[in-house]
DNA sequence: CCTATCTGCAACTACAGTGGTTTCGATAAC
DNA sequence: GTTATCGAAACCACTGTAGTTGCAGATAGG
């Protein structure tokens, strides 16, 4: 998988968005809760609103929203708008064809990839937002 | 998780130790199989030796092995060798603590990343190196 | 209509990780 | 002793990420 926070700071924004409650949340607050930069956030979003998982609107006044209640979005939701498709990257060169394992390995390797894909989304899709605002809220500080 | 291609090299390269049925094997030769260099696949070995699933030995006629049989080497053994510990990387900056959402969110993620974690690491675990060696030799050409 | 407040987007930087390469010392077989 | 191999360090080019600045565009509200 990639080496970055993408994931982890999608659902803190989801979360936070939740906990708003339906407010309207502009991307400089989310950066302060996050600890960065409203640009960054933004662009976090954008992905987050590409899988029609939040909107946005201009203007004074405006911001982002949550686009269905937090039951009913999962980790999955969050991991499929933010991650990459491929799970573990192939090789870089292409292995050699007239090998006997080099020819033929990334074939036979691509199957067992989507299947750890799919235990992974499995689990991922166990988690709601809502699951996880409720153990934020009842967390000591 | 990291975005390299450390997982797939070192599923190729035990495959073809085990291809090779006992013989030991050059990082030369493999870098052959894997089409790198063979310093980038001496230092993957290095990784795979500090998990005890390869032995190396010095000097001509020298080379590398496994250090058993294949059927006893699953995905999972090779991913815990090769991979970062952390499925999903926290936040670079830490949250600000007192925002109520931003001061729990990574504790109460970490619970999940670790299931997460665990699921992959059950369904890496059913597929050995045996098993994709049988399914790359049978492949078409 | 005007203004203040947002988003949207492009561009740039600093930094870290990855893969590739060269070099050289250590080691073991013959 | 010669040769083949590993071991390790050093360096480079490339890429992706996060952070930052700047500004255009849209919109709410007076």
């Amino acid at each position: 998988m990639s080496a970055n926070s993408r994931f982890t700071v999608g659902i803190h924004i989801l979360t936070l968005l939740a906990h708003g409650d339906g407010e309207t949340m502009t991307s400089e607050y989310i950066a302060g809760s996050v600890n960065t930069n409203p640009v960054v956030i933004r662009r976090l979003l954008s992905l987050l609103r590409d899988a029609k998982l939040v909107t946005s609107q201009g203007g004074p006044g405006g911001g982002w929203q949550l686009t269905r209640p937090p039951r009913g979005i999962t980790l999955r939701d969050i991991y499929l708008a933010m991650e990459e498709s491929t799970i573990f990257p192939m090789h870089t060169n292409p292995p050699n064809p007239r090998c006997p394992v080099g020819g033929t390995i990334q074939e036979a390797l691509s199957g067992h990839f989507d299947e750890v894909r799919l235990a992974l989304e499995q689990q991922l899709a166990k988690t709601t937002v809502a699951d996880l605002l409720e153990e934020v809220k009842s967390m000591p500080r």
